[in-house]
This record gives structure tokens, sequence and C-alpha cells, in this order.
RNA sequence: GCGCCCGUAGCUCAGCGGAUAGAGCGUCGGCCUCCGGAGCCGAAGGUCACAGGUUCGAAUCCUGUCGGGCGCGCCA
């Protein structure tokens, strides 16, 4: 369906013949040979860099090869022409029933189009979101889980068998913290003055509700009891209702994990003793002691010998340690042995979806996954930068304090899942992104998701129309499927076919490089090609869809609509946003 | 000090080995007896921070410099 990779396959089958012809060298590699949407359509539909690639080993011209190439590719019965330009390329420009063809092919697949099978199979475990369970999520959690989900969504769709995974933190300090939270809040339910919370406690209204349950449950038990008492059960409590309000906020998103892993399990099956023995037995682990950072040592630094993992054999910039001063494993011992479960559970190629502020601990993690799994596994940690939320072009002033934070839920509610998804997208991971509630929400151009949106509901629009225009014909998808597309001559309604044929490849490059992004801004292309279009109409009577004097030509011009809002809808459901059908 | 990320049009950002570097906003000029003008078309605007290098070809890869952000043992 990839046109691209069709022609690619083209392009190698006439290598292939050049060679078995003695008018190149047998045997050259096609490795990076390229099949590609040319920057400026002048030159063509697709092009390919073949004779550039290969004219240092074949010894012979670029120009030379790509002659030799042209000619045979200009005999293909799809091909209106093939020529040479600039240092090599290939250029093809495709005949016109090659593109109306697309049409038909898109409405047959539905939004199942774009789907493709380079993913062989092969599992990939995505673990994203993962905010400790200690209060509900933030705007900057959501972010990580709308590209995760999104990336998890792109893999699918090209063919990777996918986990999604959430990472339960719940076996360090923090989680005391959270429990000593909620037995204050427990206290306040049985009726106690508790006065304001202590600086160093989570202060968050939220923990009221846990405490009242808690009450309820277990009555005054836990009243002037010692901590060491209650401590465990209390934090129990507590981590399963931070994780049911955390599956709330994610579920308002339409988010949902298929496998949550509890650290604190992790650390119970001596998951971490075993993953630590594994490495110490491969000689990747050492007592020693670190060096202070140079040009800034902490004020209470002092050389302490340490159980070290060699990180730096596996290209990280210092040795990493496992044991905190009390021996207890740090988080990113828990970390490797987390990693070394997941490959372990049959996942070669793991992706780690977090926040910007972890950004430090990317090389150490993948020198531990390469350490762990002797290089058997690829991890790519994909890092999302902060989320800026504005109202009207100023800051949102958010304090826990003060308790004006703003959590995710509250602004799902407001703008809506599918705005705060598309959102999210509108921007490389990488790169910091504002958010502004009241622009999300604005009905114009420089709204994407208005936008894209517009172009769903314009085209629902005209479906509508032509059912009253041509009342009683069939319209359907099969219909529009089998209808006569070589009434499609105009050249804009070509252009768009192109753009729309080139889905599968957006998706297929989207998923290889694990960006999302992309997606969002291809579908702003497709929408912009057909506001375009729609404007024709406007201007030129006997450009409209519905040209109720010609039922064949509208019929031609209805499925190429509905390619349209196909493509947009298959691009919305990767990003997870229901396209809609009215802006009313 | 070291590491990572970033520096592209007035602004916000795509592009990340290909041919004349793109989009939105903003500015200027057009298009409503019109399938939804919440839109469309056009113009102006860039030594892709700087300097070297690799390559047939560099915004894209490498090295260095400058500028900005983040991180740097017993937090998770």
């Amino acid at each position: 369906m990839n046109v691209f990779q069709t022609f690619r396959d083209l392009v190698v089958e006439t290598l292939g013949a050049l060679a078995a012809a003695g008018s190149l060298p047998a045997g050259l590699d096609l490795a990076r040979v390229a099949v590609e949407p040319p920057r400026d359509p002048a030159h063509g539909d697709v092009s390919t860099n073949a004779a550039l690639v290969l004219a240092k080993n074949a010894g012979q011209k670029p120009r030379a090869i790509a002659e030799l190439l042209a000619a045979r590719l200009g005999a293909h019965p799809d091909v209106a022409e093939a020529a040479v330009a600039g240092p090599g390329f290939v250029n093809l420009r495709l005949r016109d029933p090659f593109w109306q063809a697309q049409v038909p092919a898109i409405v047959a697949a539905g939004t199942g189009y774009g789907a493709s099978t380079i993913g062989r199979g092969i599992a990939v475990n995505i673990e994203y979101v993962s905010a400790n369970p200690t209060g509900p999520m933030h705007v900057g959690h959501g972010r990580g889980a709308v590209v995760g989900d999104a990336l998890a969504a792109l893999l699918a769709k090209t063919g990777f068998r996918v986990t999604r995974e959430y990472y339960i933190n719940d076996a360090g300090a923090q989680v005391d913290v959270l429990a000593r939270s909620a037995h204050l809040r427990y206290l306040e339910a049985l009726g106690e003055e508790i006065g304001a919370i202590p600086d160093g406690l989570y202060p968050g209204d939220y923990l009221k509700d846990v405490g009242r349950a808690l009450a309820r449950r277990d009555g005054d038990r836990w009243r002037g009891r010692p901590e060491a008492e209650w401590l465990a059960p209390v934090r129990d409590a507590a981590i399963a209702a931070m994780m049911a309000l955390i599956r709330e906020d994610l579920a308002a998103l339409g988010i949902h994990h298929d496998v949550f892993t509890s650290e604190r399990a992790l650390h119970a099956a001596g998951a971490i003793d075993e993953a630590v023995a594994l490495l110490e037995s491969r000689g990747h682990i050492y007592v020693g002691v670190l060096e202070p950072p140079k040009g800034r040592v902490p004020d209470d630094w002092e050389p302490r010998p340490q159980t070290l993992f060699r990180a730096t054999a596996f290209g990280d910039d210092v040795d990493r340690p496992l044991r905190k001063s009390d021996a207890s494993w740090t988080y990113f011992a828990a970390d490797i042995a987390y990693h070394r479960d997941k490959f372990r559970r049959g996942c070669p190629v793991m992706i780690d979806v977090w926040g910007a502020d972890h950004k430090g601990y990317v090389k150490r993690m993948e020198a531990a996954v390469a350490a762990v799994t002797e290089r058997a596994a690829t991890l790519d940690v994909r890092i999302c930068n902060l989320v800026h939320l504005l109202d009207k072009g100023e800051p949102v002033k958010m304090s826990k304090r003060a308790g004006t934070f703003v959590t995710l839920r509250e602004v799902v509610d407001e703008v809506g899942k599918g705005v705060v998804r598309f959102m999210m997208l509108t921007r490389s991971n990488e790169a910091a992104l504002d958010f502004d509630l009241a622009k999300v929400v604005e009905q114009s151009k420089d709204n994407p998701v208005f936008y894209v949106q517009y172009a769903h509901a314009r085209a629902a629009s005209v479906r509508r129309n032509a059912a009253e225009a041509f009342a009683g014909a069939a319209l359907d998808d099969s219909t529009l499927a089998s209808a006569d597309v070589t009434h499609l001559t105009v050249a804009e309604e070509l252009a768009l076919v192109r753009l729309l044929a080139a889905w599968p490849r957006v998706v297929e490059t989207a998923a290889t490089a694990h960006e999302p992004h992309r997606v969002a801004y291809y579908l702003a292309e497709v929408a912009a090609g057909f506001h375009g279009l729609w404007n024709k109409g406007n201007e030129t009577e006997s450009l409209r869809f519905i040209v109720a004097s010609d039922r064949a030509l509208s019929l031609a011009r209805l499925a190429l609509v509905r390619a349209t809002q196909i493509v947009i809808a298959s691009g919305l459901a990767v990003m997870g946003v229901d396209p809609v059908e009215e802006l009313r």
C-alpha cells in the first residue's frame, strides 16, 4: 500500500535487471537506495537517489547510471515520464490512473488504511506515564501519557506487538511520606484537630478521602499507635487509592495500560538481588569510591566506598551506585531489575517515555540494559520536555502550597480529551510546549485541532448534502469504492490524492523514528489541501464536490471526499482523538 | 568542570544526508448571489548562531567556538 515502497521494489528490480544485462556490476549494496517524494512537486511524484548512491561502488558516473535506470523505468505502465535531474536523481511522474486508483483503495481500506507489517510482529514494550502514586497527575504527566499512547498506537499500526506498561514507584521514601500524610487525614476523619499540614507532607485535599476511607474501614485502631504499626497498612491503602485516582485520570484521556508493574513487588520477589548477582557474575560490579563532581562539590561530600555498576563500560560517564549507605538498593538498582524483567518477558525492544527531569538518567539506563541483556535488547528513552500552561497568553501560576495547582484532570474536563491529546502532539517531544487553555478551544486556523476537525466536519457535511442532492442513490463506502474515478482530473484533486497516498509512508516513518508528532503535522497538511479544494468549489461552480447535473462526476468526487475523511480519521485514531461530524 | 538538549523568517516552530529551506501567527494585497468565509489565494520576510571538516551533495553527520536550558553519590 505504501506507493514509495512499491516503487522502491521496482527500482531494486530494475537495478537487478541492469546487473543481469551487464550494465552494472553484480552484488551492489542497495541499502542506501531510497525512493521518496521529491521536495518540490515540480520534480515529479517519486524520486530515487539510486544512481548517486551506487556510483562509487559501480565505478560509473551517477548520471550514466541514472540514464540507464530512467530508460527502463520509463517503460513501466504506471510511469508517464522518467527524467534524470540534478547530479543524478531519477524522477518519475506517474500517470493519472495510478493516482486515481488510490482513491477507491483508501475507501475500501477504511480507517485501517496506513497499516503495515514492517514491525514483523516484534514485541515492543513501551513504558509511559509511571507517575509516582502520591497524588493526581499534572499536565506534564499528561504529555508523557499522550506521547506514549500515540507511539504505542503507531507501533501497533505498523505491525509490532505492543505492550503498554506502567511502572509503579511504590517502594521509596516518598510512599512513606504519602502514608504519613494519609495517616494525618485519617486522624482528621476521626475528629481530631490536625491544624496546618507540616512541611514535607503532602497537603492536597485528595488525601481526605483516603483518611475517611481508612477511618471507615479500620475505626480507631491506628490512633495513638507507633508509626511502625500503622505505616505499612496505611501505605498500602493510600497507594491503592492513588493508583485508582491515576487510572481514572488516564481513563479520562482514553488511556489504558496492559501491564502495571510494582517496584515493591520486584523487591519482594528478590528480583533486584538476582539482577545484581547476574551483573556481578559478569564482572560489572565492584566496590569503589567515586570522584566528586568537578566544579560543583556538594557541601556534605565525603568519599565513601560504594557498590558500583561499571556503567562506563557501556557508554555512561561515571559508574553508578547500587546501594544506599543503609545498604538498601537505590532506585537505579530496582530499575535494572525492572528492565531485565521486561526483557525476560520477551521484549527485545523497549521504549521508556520520561519527563525532562530524568534526562540525566538516560545514559545509565541504556548502559544497564546493554549489560543486563548482553546487548540483546535495545532501549530508546523518549524525553518529554516541559508543558507551559497558559491562559490567554499569561502563565498559569501554579503552587501546590497555595492550592492553585492545576491537575491534568481539570484541564481535560475543561477543554476535552481530544484537544488535550492533539495539542500534546503538536511539538516534537524534545521541545517545550505552550498549552494555552484559551487558545486550544479557539475556533480558528491557528488552532490545529480545530483546523483538522473542521476539514473532517466539512467532509461529513458534503456527504450529508449529497444524500439530499441524490436522494435515493446509494452513497455507502462500497458504492464509492467502485465509483468511476477517471473523473478526477483537476490538478488540485490529484494533488490531494497524492497527499492521501503518502499516509502509509508517514505512519512508517513516524513509527520508525518514534515520533508521533509527525502525524499531527501531516494531518494539518491534509486539512489544508482539502480546505483549498473546497474553496475552488466556491470560486468555480463546476469544481464543487456535488454537481447535481453530473452524478458520475459527483460520485468520483464524493469518493475523494470520503478518502480524505478516512485518512483524517485514521490519523486522529493514532493520536487517540475522536473525529467530529459537525462543529456546532 | 563534565554530560545531555537547544540555537532555522519579526514571533512560535517543522524539516534532521538530497535538487530553489517550509508551516502557522503577525504585516501587506485580493476572494462571500459560495457544498459551513470558523475558510481560501497571493506578496514581502532567512549568510539555517559562528568557524573548520567528512561527502557527488550538509540546516541535517563530525570537531571546535559562542549563546540559552537542564542534570551531576546515599531522591524517585
